[in-house]
DNA sequence: GCCAACGTTGGC
DNA sequence: GCCAACGTTGGC
């Protein structure tokens, strides 16, 4: 079982939505490190859900892979932002997982926490410039990630949005 | 294959 | 709103 990291403007789509929906396909990736990642997941493995591009980006709860390999439908769709054209239905280009709600936190595990208890070399997340929206996260870390959730110490409490 | 120009991401 | 960092595009 592995760990990851993913990234999503609340505005666009934030835990809320995940919580009402149960699951969602995880579409609109288009960056390929980032499908790679993406690609390399499995079945029960569990990922963070980030805030990115919001008052408070942080970490806010959690969620697992149900179902992988999945043909990103948004990539045929002419309607949608996410549209490919050079995607083709022989050979589809992004590939997503389905995912579902686990838990949202209590508290946002806010960046600025996250750089304070990690360095920039065991979280990509905080390494300079970091664009990346899928990352894994080594069991370490993210073992000592889930045991901040609970601890008010170590959070800043959620920007109403 | 190089690389300048451009558009996007995302923290601050 | 700013802007550094990054990925992609396209001319050559």
């Amino acid at each position: 079982m592995n760990y990851w990291l993913m990234k999503s403007e609340p505005d666009v789509y934030g835990i809320t939505n995940l919580e009402q929906q149960g699951k969602t396909v995880w579409d609109g990736v288009r960056n390929y490190q980032a499908r790679n990642f993406m690609r390399q997941m499995q079945p029960e493995d569990l990922v963070f859900f980030y805030h990115s591009n919001t008052k408070t980006p942080g970490i806010v709860g959690l969620m697992r892979v149900v179902k992988t390999d999945i043909i990103d439908p948004t990539q045929f769709d002419l309607k949608s932002e996410y549209y490919d054209p050079k995607s083709t239905l022989n050979s589809p280009r992004w590939q997503t997982v389905l995912v579902e709600f686990v838990e949202a936190f209590a508290n946002c595990i806010s960046i600025s926490v996250l750089r304070g208890k990690f360095d920039a070399d065991e979280l990509i997340l905080l390494r300079k410039g970091n664009r990346l929206s899928v990352m894994p996260i080594v069991e370490d870390v993210a073992v000592k990630i889930l045991a901040m959730k609970g601890n008010s110490l170590n959070i800043e409490p959620l920007s109403i949005e």
